[in-house]
RNA sequence: GCCCGGGUGGCGUAAUUGGUAGCCGCGAUCGACUUAAGAUCGAUUGCCGUAAGGCAUGCGAGUUCGAGUCUCGCCCCGGGCACCA
């Protein structure tokens, strides 16, 4: 028997591969052109597949055994497509400017460009052994010049583009320029200086002044991630630890802020994990709100105004005072009583580091909530446009400077932080929203009415066999509400109150109690037929119908009102009240909640005109009636398009004498070579120092990290064109990647700077689709045994490589995508390993079991791949050949879905069954149908699956085999026989009072009745039944049975 | 603080989405082979109990004939955001 040594097919095949370049991805024209030879797809074209990873950074740390996780995993995936008949793109290249190469450099002496070499040259070494199947010939590196001229292109192209907010698309600058000369004579006389500061403000790639770290200890600017935080709140470098402090320079930023808007509903049509999208959401963080202006007086006399943004324009009559940021452009123009102050108050905030002031502080009055500091500027007052009145101006740094309008109006009834803040510093509180319920009599409470209390419970009946809601019609009014009933003063089971109450209204008997809303509901609204306002307390119900089952009502009730039952989506229409939409969604959808403290939406008192209305509709008409606009404000900021460093593109633009701007005509501008590339002590990058360059008017700074890797995924469709960033032929034809892998940690980053040039290119009609990437999966981290990550710091890298040695590349992969979840964060054990590797040897020793006895009896095929049906040899277990069946179709499914450690689970068990029958009773597979396995294994285990398959051809000597024999990775993907995966027989659990009692085996899809005869049949429930009264018999189909006593 | 995920044997995990909880793998125990060890093969392995049976999916309730799965409250763990009006 042959032994199974992992090196030496691992080396053979790898070299064979490589040798017949079975992994090579065809153009669209060749795939086009090409019809496959192979079995099955004769004729037919071949589909593009993109399946892609995120592109590492060169930075000379060396793999780790976590890091090829998502390269196996999207293998797999790019094999299973292979065999499944498409023509699938799965390339792998190097996101090689940027810091990490940089440092490496830095650090070893080198050359950047040789970093990234060597860098290079040791990732392909350790990923080479894995075998995975990239078609190496379409590798890029994002600092060659032949790819960084077209980062430089679209660079450029965002330069001389601007966002058509009307048309929603990006459109060139030139058609900006033509419409100012139309319609703006000022134009005409502007400087061209003047003109080309007036462009910037619309150009999509622009310049404009940014906060960067300095660090004078080290001479150089940081990025955000060499930035820590000192003992003492101040920033510090994370090597050195020297002070670093935030200054302003000029710099290039792309105007992402312009798609913010798409970026956000583009994420829906994305198949991205929740999480994913989450995040993404959080950050753009789109709110709709209105902008309100508030006119200031000082002694009564007018000066001017401020404007506020705020998402609640409905509570205005609430606005008590305003708030404005200490940074507020308008401090320095008003004449303030108590300037001193204000002016120190001002001057501690702009030393507060960003810790400092957003620390959360306890308030040692309330013990809760946020202390917040402010001062107000006194002799000046606003106008609260809603009523007219005068209230105070404080200036606060909770307020931020450069969201929304740098201002607020603070309503501190129905805003927590407005509300500390109010209670702090005593200023007045004024509600003007309350709660109503959405079945009261729901208007405003009367001035002048008395109050009565009410408590009550209130339940929403559902029909699930129409749709319908119970209602009751009063008369009369004709008001429609759900059924309610008062409780007694200290009753307090509302689950038998409401089904008293639904009793006596309406004689509906059997209900089921789906879900009880926790905290009661109250209200207050005022009361038509008693003419009394009422405090209310209600507690709500939701029940099902079980059956119509239901007695008469009295005649006392029936005259008092009609039962209705109301369609769902016609609820709104019939509960008479003014309503809240969404909450009446929320009930009847049973996910009301109520938390606040403050009301949140209501209906506004306390509002002159406004008063009885809905906070939903007073939004807008109290936002047109002080003549605010509706604003939509993101947090989402413009992305700083520039490094103060050497390694990356340089921006391809000069500025001659004038100060004017001129776009470089010929790309790439390539990046000089510079002696020193280290920094230099100013608060410029290195390329401040190279004099030819300078003089030239070049960018001393260069694009950040992120440049290269926005855009990659298309140049993988047509890495070589000389004349565009990719051939249009090209991608149309791939269109986007179908799913892409990658770590979590660039939500934020990249995953949002791609999809945005995408977009962008998409509005230039360079990309076909809105979005890069439609499927997008995340691999989870691989954490070393003592729970920390890997790393030399902590001594606990495993490395691949040796794993590779003594276990096997296979091993490796098939362990990694078994250990758990693709997403999930799982410790490495190199104790368990020996599980894969056992599986393994395990098939090996199948394979050698099955060649002796494959002359006997075994054969029964001459094609492979078609054997699909029944076999007819009856030497043949058809239980094996079922499970077969069970598992392709379990295979396929999973790595559909990603879910390999399943997938991986049943390849183990059919070979468990497998090795079982051999043992016992000889071989009890045929050939063609062990090759369907091999078929299965392939793309977790490509070596021995490729071995294996090769020696069965050869042992068997069948001319037609070996003629087709190129290699199993490029064989047809097996298909299920729907017909082999269904039982005759079926084992059920039989459940007396919901506990198991026993197991019957029964015929499948065999009726009630039968079902019931042979249950009771059965000794075991017999003893459980006795003589006890059947209540109830409930058979889940092929399932179980449970009989209730 | 807010918003997402999670919590199942000694360990990694599985469970057709409301239907027999613990598949597969590791580890452990026993046995076979071996002079021996290892490898391999076989058996056992959630907990209590000799058994019948009982108890078990972070804790506590609820809905249901039936809950790991649904609802509510609480406790942990991981991640994101963190004065965004």
């Amino acid at each position: 028997m042959k032994q199974y040594n992992h090196s030496k097919i691992e080396k053979y095949w790898q070299k064979e591969w490589a040798k017949k370049k079975i992994y090579k991805t065809l153009s669209s024209q060749e795939a086009r052109r090409k019809t496959l030879r192979r079995q099955g797809y004769a004729g037919r074209e071949l589909k593009p597949f993109y399946v892609l990873d995120m592109f590492p950074y060169p930075s000379g740390a060396g793999l780790h055994v976590g890091h090829p996780r998502g390269y196996i995993g999207s293998d797999v995936c790019a094999r299973m497509k292979r065999m499944q008949g498409y023509n699938v793109l799965h390339p792998m290249g190097y996101d090689a400017f940027g810091l990490p190469a940089e440092q490496y450099a830095i650090e070893h002496k080198v050359h950047p460009r040789e970093a990234v070499k060597r860098n290079v040259a040791t990732f392909e070494k350790q990923l080479s052994m894995i075998g995975l199947s990239y078609d190496w010939s379409r590798k890029i590196n994002t600092s060659d010049p032949d790819y960084y001229k077209w980062t430089q292109w679209i660079f450029l192209k965002l330069h001389n583009h601007y966002y058509d907010e009307k048309l929603q698309k990006a459109r060139s600058i030139s058609e900006l320029i033509k419409k100012f000369e139309k319609e703006n004579k000022e134009w005409e006389k502007l400087s061209p200086l003047e003109k080309q500061d007036h462009l910037m403000k619309y150009r999509l790639a622009y310049e404009g002044e940014a906060e960067v770290n300095w660090c004078p200890g080290l001479g150089t600017v940081l990025a955000n991630d060499e930035v820590k935080e000192g003992q003492d709140g101040h920033l510090i470098s994370e090597r050195g630890g020297f002070p670093v402090e935030k200054i302003k320079i000029k710099q290039w930023f792309l105007r992402i802020t312009a798609y913010a808007d798409r970026l956000l509903s583009g994420l829906e049509e994305l198949k991205w994990s929740l999480h994913l999208k989450e995040i993404q959401k959080n950050w753009i963080g789109r709110s709709e709100g209105a902008e309100i202006e508030f006119k200031l007086v000082a002694r009564s006399q007018p000066l001017g105004a401020i404007k506020v943004f705020t998402t609640r324009a409905d509570t205005l009559f609430g606005a008590t005072y305003l708030v404005l940021s200490p940074e507020h452009a308008i401090i320095p123009k008003l004449k303030i009583e108590n300037i001193k102050e204000v002016e120190n108050y001002i001057n501690q905030a702009k030393h507060k580091t960003a810790e400092e002031r957003t620390r959360v502080e306890k308030d040692p009055s309330t013990g809760s909530g946020q202390a917040k500091t402010g001062v107000e500027l006194k002799g000046v007052k606003a106008i609260n446009p809603g009523n007219g009145e005068e209230i105070p101006i404080w200036i606060s740094d909770y307020v931020l400077a450069d969201y929304g309008t740098g201002a607020i109006m603070a309503v501190p009834a129905h805003d927590e932080r407005d509300f500390a803040f109010a209670k702090k510093y005593n200023l007045p509180i004024r509600e003007v929203i309350v709660n109503y319920d959405i079945d009261g009599m729901g208007w405003a409470p009367k001035a002048g009415k008395k109050f009565s209390t009410y408590r009550g419970v209130s339940a929403v009946i559902f029909n699930k066999k129409n749709d319908t809601v119970l209602c009751l019609r009063w008369a009369p009014q004709g008001w429609g509400t759900f059924v309610t009933g008062k409780l007694d003063p200290n009753e307090n089971n509302f689950k038998e109150v409401a089904r008293r109450e639904i009793y006596e209204e309406t004689g509906y008997k059997n209900l089921k109690l789906i879900y009880e809303q926790k905290n009661p509901y109250f209200t207050t609204y005022y009361h038509d037929g008693k003419d009394e306002n009422r405090f209310t307390e209600m507690h709500r119900l939701f029940f099902e119908l079980m059956d119509e089952e239901k007695d008469e009502i009295s005649d006392e009730e029936k005259s008092k009102h009609e039962i209705v039952w109301v369609a769902r989506k016609d609820i709104q229409k019939f509960i008479t009240a003014s309503y809240d939409q969404e909450i009446v969604e929320k009930v009847i959808n049973g996910t009301f909640m109520e938390k606040s403290c403050f009301a949140c939406h209501g209906i506004l008192v306390d509002s002159k005109q406004f008063t009885g209305m809905t906070s939903e509709e007073a939004r807008k008409k109290i936002t047109d009636f002080v003549g605010g606009q509706i604003v939509t404000k993101y947090k989402m900021r413009d992305a700083v398009f520039a490094r103060q460093r050497y390694w990356g593109e340089p921006i391809p633009l000069w500025r001659d004498k004038e100060g004017i701007i001129h776009e470089v005509k010929k790309l790439p501008l390539k990046l000089p070579n510079v002696k020193s590339y280290e920094p230099t002590g100013k608060a410029e990058g290195p390329l401040a120092g190279v004099k030819s360059w300078v003089a030239k008017g070049y960018e001393t700074n260069t694009m950040p990290g992120w440049a290269g890797s926005s855009w990659y995924y298309l140049r993988y469709m047509d890495p070589k064109n000389k004349k565009e960033l990719a051939g249009k032929k090209e991608i149309e034809y791939w269109q986007q990647v179908d799913i892409y892998v990658g770590g979590t940690e660039h939500a934020t980053g990249h995953l949002l700077y791609a999809r945005f040039w995408n977009k962008f290119l998409h509005d230039l009609e360079i990309t076909p689709t809105e979005e890069p990437f439609k499927e997008l999966h995340n691999q989870g981290m691989i954490i070393a045994s003592d729970g920390r990550r890997m790393s030399k710091r902590w001594g606990n890298v495993v490395n691949p490589d040796d794993i590779v040695k003594t276990y096997g590349a296979d091993t490796l992969r098939v362990y990694e995508m078994f250990m758990g979840p693709f997403t999930d964060s799982i410790a490495w054990s190199t104790e368990s390993i020996i599980g894969p590797r056992r599986f393994l040897e395990k098939v090996w020793r199948v394979a050698q079991r099955l060649q002796i006895n494959t002359d006997k009896k075994l054969i029964n095929t001459d094609k492979i791949g078609e054997n699909q049906s029944r076999n007819q040899s009856k030497s043949v277990d058809f239980s094996v050949e079922k499970l077969l069946h069970k598992t392709i179709k379990k295979v396929t499914e999973d790595i559909e879905a990603m879910r390999f450690n399943t997938a991986i689970s049943s390849m183990m068990i059919f070979v468990n069954a497998l090795d079982a029958e051999h043992t016992r009773k000889d071989a009890q597979i045929d050939i063609g149908n062990w090759v369907l396995f091999l078929k299965l294994l392939a793309p977790f285990a490509p070596h021995i699956a490729e071995e294996l398959y090769n020696e069965q051809l050869i042992t068997n000597n069948k001319k037609s085999l070996r003629k087709s024999a190129a290699s199993i990775h490029e064989q047809e993907w097996p298909k299920w026989n729907p017909k082999l995966i269904i039982d005759e027989t079926v084992k059920i659990a039989v459940q007396v009072n919901g506990k198991v009692r026993a197991e019957i085996e029964i015929l499948a899809d065999i009726n009630e009745g039968e079902v019931r005869e042979i249950a009771l049949a059965n000794e075991n429930i017999k003893k459980w039944v006795e003589d006890k009264e059947v209540k109830k018999f409930i058979y889940v189909k092929n399932k179980l049975v449970n009989i209730v006593i």
